[in-house]
DNA sequence: TTGTATGCGTTATCAA
DNA sequence: TTGATAACGCATACAA
């Protein structure tokens, strides 16, 4: 059996109002009636039940979190971040794993819509209408994509993707080969239309294969085509990707990077220990689970926050949104190198 | 605004009750009267709120589940299992992360617990005593971690690492190192002591160095102290570590297996890819987050499930409790080879 | 088969 | 400064 307000109030004698005050408005209560009520909950072992207290404040306490895998080593960080800072301001977290299924993203947010203070959608599969249903339901910020009207904060691969163009061209590099991630996803999009707009400005060559899930075993299939294309130089969506890419070329008996350049994204697997250790792009996924909540919670109480490096704020539909944008950055290491042509090898034979 | 029973009666042109009937025993409604209802009730976008549902039944259709640190690889998988479980029985999950802080933890504990069915505790840091009193409050599953009277599921990584120790020993090893994880950390005694008992058995010495943090950081640290200890081989905690031994190793010019040995323990990273690619005790992480679910489940429909492999029931206090243990095995890989006793090797000069 | 009335645990409003 | 009361959204016992 657990304490009630009511258990409480009588041991405390007083009345339940009173008990309610002690632990929401303690300012209100003569200090000695607060200290009686506090060490009668003690005593008892009494919390307040936030579910019941959410019934008649329209506050629960609680986030409610969306990734599509958290078995994808991309999300663990985003989670952190996110349930970190939420615990700082005392709230509960709902964490769902959607599969990359939006119908079952779908029903994993009815679930807890009603159960939350608002939403942190990553990487969300949801379409653009059923997010701004949902964003007149409730508070909602949006990871790894953009809704015009909706708060965001995106990780800008798009910059570290355009300096791992140029580390291949100034490699001497003339072509790659991109590696994409699953069909529809925003992240996908970001990088691939990133890699192309800068390859066309430095005069490389772009083929696109896939899409692919994002793991191990997709790389390791996708480096037997590299090899096939003969390329010189690979991009891939992420860091599992090129751990199975590495893995296969190895096996194929290709060298890393002296027959073929790979690139990765992400950083957030021990790749350095690869051996090649992988060259890869690299963001803040932490920070941006801290700020995603942080976003939401500066919505609750009115005002947006404003100020911060890379805040743009804009007006659409009639609200203003604010989009966070955390820069990226390209970690050169040994998996990358001159192209074949500048060191006078030529095509892989046997292939 | 969000539709409630009443606005959906309203348009149904029904009373309310029969609104809750329509979702909860529709059985028990003309099936006119029930589509009317539902139909209405989709116009609305009405969905019960299941706060207010837990508040009369005392069923909430929440779990908790609390990890030491969802940035650390082990527990993604095991966090997978369960929700994905959870959803196919249509319950939202709350998950902490604690961050090895016993406090921490029993705050996000308190902040849940009412409005859960059953808790999922991993390699929980509370002590026993707390983790009983919290047992008569709810229903809760331990993992990787064992209470006389509570039911809980463990990874039973003492079989793998007997398996470890054997390994070792075929391959000329007469001693080893074992690289300790958290202090009070459950599996980690249970680890160091399956390793003692086997290397009695088999006539090894074991020393410990630690305890460590079970990070990359921390075997990187802990490298330099297994050369100075001219030992022949290396057992670390987890895979981070032994990923971090690896590479420092690499630095200071010792060769892997030539020169030290070294095993891994969780085999949740993409550990193949490391070079040597690493030995090491794989469990089924995703498998026991399953489990633990299920377990919470049978135990809330009354009997628990028996008969599976592993599981014993045991009496003690006066309930009966469930125990369920998953058998690990050792992956063997490049980075254990022969001793160097025995391919004539001497002990690493300049230290 | 359906409706009425009540209570789940809490807080807000109002009166004292 | 404190207490009585109503209401939050829903499910159930009971009556019809």
């Amino acid at each position: 059996m657990v304490a009630t307000v009511h258990q409480v109030a009588e041991v405390a004698g007083v009345s339940t109002s009173t008990v309610s005050r002690a632990f929401g408005r303690p300012e209100l209560l003569n200090p000695q009636t607060r200290e009686a009520v506090l060490s009668a909950a003690t005593r008892l072992g009494y919390t307040p039940n936030r579910a019941a207290r959410g019934l008649v404040t329209g506050r629960t306490g609680n986030l409610g979190m969306v990734v599509p895998d958290i078995a994808n080593p991309f999300f663990p960080p985003l989670v952190k971040g996110a349930t970190d800072r939420a615990s700082m301001a005392d709230l509960g977290v709902f964490l769902a794993s959607s599969d990359l299924d939006a119908e079952r993203e779908l029903q994993a947010v009815q679930r807890m819509v009603k159960q939350v203070d608002g939403l942190v959608l990553c990487s969300t599969q949801l379409d653009d209408a059923t997010v701004r249903r949902l964003a007149e339901t409730t508070r909602l910020v949006l990871v790894n994509r953009t809704i015009r009207g909706i708060d965001s904060v995106v990780i800008d691969f798009a910059g570290g993707m355009r300096a791992a163009v140029d580390h291949l061209h100034a490699l001497g590099h003339t072509s790659f080969v991109y590696l994409s991630g699953p069909n529809g996803s925003w992240s996908n999009e970001q990088r691939r239309q990133a890699l192309r707009a800068q390859a066309r400005k430095r005069g490389l060559h772009v083929s696109t294969l896939g899409p692919y899930l994002p793991t191990y075993e997709s790389g390791v299939q996708a480096a037997d085509q590299v090899l096939a294309r003969g390329a010189s130089a690979v991009i891939a969506y992420d860091d599992q990707m090129a751990l199975g890419v590495l893995t296969r070329l190895h096996e194929r008996g290709a060298r890393v990077p002296d027959d073929v350049s790979v690139v990765g994204c992400d950083d957030v697997l021990p790749v350095g220990v690869a051996r090649p250790s992988l060259t890869t792009v690299a963001g803040p996924c932490r920070e941006v689970g801290r700020m995603a909540v942080e976003l939401l919670l500066a919505g609750e109480a009115g005002a947006g926050p404003g100020g911060q490096l890379g805040v743009t704020s804009r007006r659409t539909e009639d609200r203003i949104a604010t989009e966070v944008r955390q820069p990226t950055q390209l970690v050169v290491r040994a998996s990358t190198g001159l192209a074949r042509e500048v060191v006078g090898v030529g095509k892989l034979s046997g292939k």
